[in-house]
DNA sequence: TTTTTCTAAATTGGCGCCAATTTTGTGGAA
DNA sequence: TTCCACAAAATTGGCGCCAATTTAGAAAAA
């Protein structure tokens, strides 16, 4: 058995294949503006063709790669434009939930997302650009957690995919890695405080810092 | 040639026939809880087995069938928790993107709003029920489009299509057609005050008539 | 040397066939 | 008559092959 057949052994469903391939843009195994090429894909995840190819079409409707007739499937170039687009909607998505955040988040809660912060405090100073990204993944999944309405909580992870395409991009000084531990610390304090309009203030400003890009200087 | 084949003649592409398939669904020509047999979509749209297969990948990856394995595709039954929850997320949106509808809307686009929301009213009184939702698809994508945030605009036309899943369910009663017909009139009169907050609150007053089931009685 | 054209390789996308699973229909037993 | 078991039909899902298109490379002309 190769090392590329390690996970998963029998059989991956297709969206088992998108997931890995969404975590290897995310890893930066697959670059920005690379071909997706079936046949390294197909080597990759130890798969048939129809697998890969299923899940390319899945990753294609989710809008989380392009694709160009007998071209095939790429990882798009981050967008700046974009991105800030996402985190507008991202924002006020998450605003509304956070009403359901103060209502139902117990001191329990707090204390699980409290830890949750310190992992991506971690992250920050001593992971990787992935471990960083999945453990915001793993915050911002929590506060999720606690909206009641399926369909907003849907829509918000599915915009969170499309957000920052790559590692690359997303924290790319220490200053934004900085501001952005400091802002899960400051939403934690916001739920304590039961402060609604605080929170949905402290959520904008998280959300549009990590989807701006940092002034050239 | 058969009158199944009448449309789009040579190479209907995938997504094509997903368009075809939530044009039928909407005109009521699959029923909620009817099996998407492929071999009758085949037939249907003339197409080959596997454009029928990649539509209905396609259509479930946007939630708009549900799928079983080794069982097939089929109609989802109208959930109304759902489709609540649908219209509670399609307000939220709907009206952040009012700001750029008064900001950008001009004397002419108000005079085509007013052309669409007659159309409605029409379709209300004279049309069936799929021209009914074709001219309020027309009447809410002309408000889309001012949208500047294309994020923003495709989620809420991902949306849209995931609300009411049929014709039965949405305008079930007389009194609610009427509401909202009478509706599209009031947002352009929102539009044309260029007031804000009316235009939200009717926007939500809107939305949430047209995805809240009528009291029995 | 540079550009253009033609050929060969590589890649995607489409289609038919076959296995696995489910459903339907029939026959027999309680 | 009703219920259950079994077999046959139908449907889905997977896989390999082949054609169409594109890309890369080499050869020839300017």
């Amino acid at each position: 058995m190769t090392a590329a057949q390690q996970e998963a052994a029998p059989k991956p469903s297709s969206d088992e294949i998108s997931q890995q391939i969404v975590t290897d843009i995310n890893k930066g195994a697959l670059s920005p503006g690379e071909w997706l090429k079936q046949i390294d894909l197909e080597k990759r995840y130890g798969c048939t063709r129809i697998k890969v190819r299923d899940a390319l079409t899945n990753l294609h409707s989710k809008r989380l790669v392009e694709h160009i007739p007998n071209r095939g499937y790429r990882v798009p170039q981050p967008d700046p434009l974009r991105i800030r687009q996402v985190g507008e909607v991202r924002a006020l998505l998450e605003c509304h939930a956070a009403v359901d955040v103060i209502a139902l988040a117990t001191d329990a809660d707090i204390e699980i997302l409290r830890g949750l912060a310190e992992d991506f405090k971690q992250a920050a100073y001593h992971g990787s650009s992935f471990a960083q990204i999945e453990a915001n993944y793993a915050f911002h999944g929590k506060l999720y957690s606690f909206c009641r309405n399926d369909v907003l909580r849907e829509t918000m992870l599915d915009l969170r995919q499309r957000g920052p395409a790559a590692p690359v991009g997303q924290w790319q000084t220490m200053d934004q890695l900085q501001k952005a531990t400091q802002g899960h610390f400051d939403l934690i304090d916001a739920i304590e405080k039961r402060d609604l309009p605080l929170l949905q203030a402290r959520i904008t400003s998280h959300i549009s810092g990590s989807s701006t890009a940092p002034d050239a200087g």
